[in-house]
DNA sequence: CAGTGGTCTAGACCACGTG
DNA sequence: ACGTGGTCTAGACCACTGC
């Protein structure tokens, strides 16, 4: 089995990372000290550093240090929605939490989430607003054991991305994604929520988000409306 | 004004590529003999080619050299068509085309493509069907000028994926796109074409394609039903 | 000014593909 | 056996940040 020095450099880091030896938002080593820690030269940790940055895991950031990502920051922040405003102007947007249960697992979320087949978790829906316009109806599963605490107040007392409370809260950071989207017509329920009319087209995103090592933690299944906004998406 | 040399060495690399000296599906140089022309490092060269090949322009194969993309490799074929079967086997795909025109751009395509405001275009549409099942109408529009030669029967002719037509017939490297995605209800001629009821909800997909130096070279506005295939998508 | 990441070089050796 | 890209090292110097 071979497998070059730098890779399994960034196995270590990233176990750091998984284990939280630095939290999200803060610096991590710098590279000559993690060098002489795992007794590699200072280019082989560069190269594993560049590929942690390369996968937005870390932050480069000259003259100051590497950063472990966080879904709190400014220039980071929302870098999972992918829903942008048709003409310009960056949206208000407010979060309205419609319930948060902690039930069993269905089977289909117990499978994604690698949950044992009778685990708990926690349901959690809310509508996203922008500029005051019902926009995202959002269906969201996080495996209980981890998010036993999660209660719909705590949600709503929360002002800021969800990902980042989830950081702070539960120690739980996403750093992956994967998504499955559809177009779809409102069932009732929906049109109300969304405050469109019945069978209107509506984009359904399905995400599966993982943590470090690629531990599924998150499904969230989001209707949107796209009259105003559309998602956007980079080919290459 | 401070530019590194790589980034340098890259501009020269992306000249020759937007240049045609090297084809695609070719090698390219040995890293050393660039660095003897450049008169730099190999180092240095290999810091540029490494950029290029993580933007996809470039495709690196160990004990081989290294090779400009193309759209006509197994390997990287379909590169841009996310859509993907919801149960796993990939499917048999057939294009028809429905007609090729050569008119006057209208003026948001002009726009979109940079062209002068009375300029040529080609319009062309298509179906797309998987397994015997209509599943994307495409209407496409391209810069006459660069297109003049592209008719129903050379598309039709031909077998495989349209970029790879577009590379070998009219030198034109499609390297990155940006996508609008939303949701829509079927039109009376799109559930014609498409075989679905009128006001079935289907996805349209807006894309806006780019040659090398950032040229946008065409637009293509899809409408997906999504009924058995899904749109995928990877966040990071 | 000191400390961080960013660039550049030169050279050694390894792994892969082909002849 | 040879040429390609892949890894690893060591050292020099540059650019940015904060004290």
């Amino acid at each position: 089995m071979f497998s070059p020095l730098y890779q399994q450099i960034k196995a270590l880091l990233l176990q750091s990372l998984d284990r939280g030896e630095w939290k999200p938002g803060e610096a991590i080593p710098s590279e000559f000290e993690l060098a002489s820690r795992f007794q590699v030269s200072q280019g082989t940790v560069r190269k594993a550093v560049d590929e942690l940055a390369a996968e937005n895991l870390l932050l480069r950031r000259q003259g100051k240090g590497t950063f472990v990502a966080t879904h709190s920051e400014r220039r980071v922040r929302y870098r999972f929605l992918r829903l942008a405003p048709d003409n310009g102007k960056p949206p208000v947007s407010t979060s309205r939490i419609l319930d948060c249960r902690h039930v069993r697992a269905p089977a289909d979320v117990a499978h994604l989430l690698d949950l044992h087949p009778t685990g708990q978790a926690v349901n959690l829906r809310r509508v996203l607003s922008f500029n005051q316009i019902p926009t995202v109806l959002d269906d969201i599963w996080l495996p209980g054991s981890v998010f036993n605490g999660l209660t719909a107040e705590s949600l709503a007392r929360y002002h800021g991305p969800m990902y980042a409370l989830f950081e702070s809260e539960f120690g739980i950071s996403m750093v992956r994604a994967d998504e499955k989207i559809r177009a779809v017509s409102a069932a009732a329920e929906q049109a109300t929520l969304l405050e469109v009319a019945p069978g209107s087209p509506l984009l359904f995103v399905e995400r599966l988000s993982y943590t470090y090592g690629d531990r599924p933690v998150e499904v969230r299944r989001g209707a949107y409306v796209t009259t105003q906004f559309h998602y956007r998406n980079s080919l290459n």
